[in-house]
DNA sequence: TTGGAAAGTCAACAAGGCTGACGTAAATTC
DNA sequence: GAATTTACGTCAGCCTTGTTGACTTTCCAA
């Protein structure tokens, strides 16, 4: 039996020890998931608050300030900090909303969708990496663990983002 | 099939939009993953960082500051910074080195470990309940991903944090 | 005995969080 | 039509936690 993570019928006897371990896989995981993306953010004067923005405004283009906020969770002040940068170094667009005019609209530039797909393509190939050494049972694990572990406010923001999935 | 992770032979079909899910569990699920010793950090006047410290101090007593900068990744000052304070509050000590007098070797105070207990505490109590709604199956996927997704000299750092272990 | 490693400290700076206050335009409600 | 609420922007100031650079002290080892 594979490190003690199951009994009979699919229960589960979880020591601290084992516990322990998951946490600095997290801490241990979460810093190589990262780190792409800020080596290529540090050669310009961006950061990860930056690549945060860009990439759900990428996901979901025409979203406002509002969406942005509550997706981010982070403060009217400091998203509006990066923005600002991101809008005058012409990579985000923000459009007066159409229907109300308070709103903004923002979308990637064609400059801001060239940094999206690098960001992207370097977080997906570590990605890709992981999946294929640990295989499909393995990613399909992850994912639900992953899931479980989130806030459920924060499971909602990611389950929507997932409409239109099949 | 489910989410079409695999098609018949264990042979994985990744496409960008499954990569782009897994990239936000990460980000969503981190913050769920932070989010309970944040909430008993900040009544303190502690952060993040001293919940780190804390926490490889705890998991390899005696460890030196040359060993925490190693796997903490952060600069001498930034870490020093975070140390003292702890120290000044009697949460850490550090005693010279016994075969070696430049060293310090730290310990958590029996009030560091107070702290300690609190904090992982919370963070065991998501992690096993992440665990225990996910199941056996997927919490051996989720570490063999994590593990997958580190850096390599990271992954050394964490199985060298197993040994001892079954 | 001298070079270099380990550790600590001081100073200065930046990113990116936060709060609070204030302004404006637009929408909504009364 | 007036008052209120909402969405957004911005100014000012603060904190944590990261960085670099320079310098000192201690002390091991060649």
């Amino acid at each position: 039996m594979a490190e003690g993570t199951t009994g009979g019928e699919g229960l589960l006897f979880l020591t601290d020890e084992q516990l322990r371990k998951g946490i600095e896989a997290m801490f241990f995981a979460y810093r190589g998931f990262t780190a792409d993306p800020d080596r290529i953010l540090e050669t310009m004067d961006y950061g990860r608050a930056h690549h945060r923005a860009i990439h759900f405004i990428h996901r979901s283009p025409g979203t406002t300030v509002s969406n942005l906020l509550a997706i981010l969770g982070v403060t009217k002040q400091s998203l509006n900090r990066v923005l600002r940068s991101l809008i005058d170094d012409g990579l985000v667009e923000a459009r007066v909303g159409k229907s109300d005019k308070r709103e903004r609209n923002l979308y990637l530039t064609p400059k801001g969708q060239d940094l999206e797909r690098q960001l992207s393509d370097a977080q997906r190939a570590r990605m890709r990496a992981a999946y294929r050494a640990a295989g499909p049972a393995a990613v399909q694990g992850f994912r639900t663990v992953l899931e479980a572990m989130m806030d459920p406010e924060m499971r909602r923001q990611y389950q929507s983002l997932r409409e239109g999935e099949k």
